[in-house]
DNA sequence: AAGTGGTCTAGACCACTCG
DNA sequence: GAGTGGTCTAGACCACTTC
């Protein structure tokens, strides 16, 4: 039947062990081509051109690069074609202090009072049906976006805020954040694990739902509790996190509108 | 169970968009169903008859299988069958100070003298043929590999190790180790992103190649130079990496008697 | 030998983008 | 409407583990 293994036996070579998978073969290929002969930015072949080229079945050679993707080398998109990826963005995932304190590169989007997942109003130490501020935030670069924030705000956390504050959006995010510099922050952790973003973080990300993301959750302590839980989800293809001293201290233009309003 | 799908043709009403996928859909009732019906460690009824369950072509059901599989749901062994997996473990990612210093919890494995990567010798400021000591080492907790590590040393940054100190294995690997602590760690910085495991790696992780790991690279600086580097490649769909000051507090994670049959 | 997940095929149709 | 990637099918065979 297959004589299409045929190919593979070149001459009298000991194989030893393992057939290679061809996705395998495939995206050493691929990914020496990119090396070599494409530019970032260059829009390769369609798959079934691709598939063609390579003999081999279309869900093959997809899956060759859906983990090119993953890595960072290819990005994909329906209705228009498959290009060459830039190299990942080093974004500084280490914040010290407050979210929303001076220097803060996230962007307020909107706040809404409801109730937390379980698994958060846990962290949180509240009763699992206690509704709490959500502020959303998301964070972009070159125009780009790269993480998509839902930040949890117990209502302990900011007990100055009143309803006339403001009323929703953009301005109620600033005025959560705003309540909550007036806490003093004693400490604060994080974890970092791999997710697949929601249907909502996905639309932000500009990405289909159930891509790989890169999950930063960071809990804020104050006044002997947790005072705020944030869950960052960054594009995995896109980023590469920085943490530590010298860490990705570059590509930081002055950004003049930075006043509050 | 789910005859959902009859939601969907609802009159005329103006569901606007998304028909969802199958096997998203199907990811969401695997979900709910492993946290009502399926304790940790329990195995699934094999593919093909979930697949003829669900009413669906094996390729989607495990499309549906392979995203809880990579958000740490499932756990799948080829020969063996799908088990549901225990919550990832937590582990401290921030190491200070040098490797191989009291406290660390990697295990030598072993040592060779080779040319690196390419993008590995420009970190290190080096020539790109000129060989540096390469120390694999592993991590495992409980018993299961959490963790492999490539460390890059300059033979400039352990000038007084010669080779009959330990002619090879895991003797040499702590025989560098040991030569590193003699330098004043200046500073360090690491940086966090996904990949693919290589084939070697791969084996160490007990994953097939390709399976998607997290790359935690550190820098090491002392004496004004990159001292040495490290890339180590933890299990994305075991591990939880932690940073920060209290890393190590335990999560309320109050799972009171969930078994059911 | 039996049963499992892993790879692969050759189709089909759908959702989306863009000219 | 043409072209792209995304989803889905119904098969087949392979590599591996276990009995």
């Amino acid at each position: 039947m297959g004589t299409l293994q045929a190919e593979n036996r070149v001459g009298t070579l000991r194989l030893e062990t393992v057939p290679e998978p061809k996705y395998w073969h495939l995206k050493t290929v691929l990914t020496e081509a990119l090396d070599s002969e494409f530019a970032v930015g260059e829009v390769l072949p369609n798959e079934r051109a691709l598939a063609a080229r390579f003999g081999v079945a279309r869900a093959t050679l997809r899956q060759a690069l859906e983990q090119l993707e993953l890595e960072g080398r290819l990005q994909r998109r329906r209705g228009v074609g498959t290009t060459v990826a830039p190299p990942r963005v080093d974004v500084g995932a280490e914040r010290n202090g407050w979210p929303g304190a001076p220097g803060d590169t996230w962007n307020p989007v909107d706040c809404a009072l409801a109730v937390p997942p379980a698994a958060v109003a846990d962290a949180l130490g509240a009763d699992r049906d206690e509704p709490v501020h959500i502020v959303r935030r998301s964070r972009v670069s070159h125009g780009r976006p790269l993480a998509a924030e839902l930040l949890y705000v117990p209502q302990a956390s900011v007990p100055e805020l009143t309803a006339i504050d403001a009323p929703s959006g953009p301005a109620r995010a600033r005025a959560v954040l705003r309540e909550l510099q007036h806490l003093e922050l004693e400490s604060q952790d994080r974890a970092v694990e791999l997710g697949s973003a929601r249907a909502d973080d996905a639309k932000e990300l500009d990405r289909l739902p159930g891509a790989p993301v890169l999950v930063v959750t960071t809990r804020f302590f104050a006044g002997g509790r947790t005072a705020a839980l944030s869950a960052a989800t960054y594009r995995a293809d896109t980023c590469r996190l920085t943490f530590g001293a010298s860490g990705g201290v570059e590509i930081h233009h002055d950004d003049p509108a930075r006043r509050a309003s």
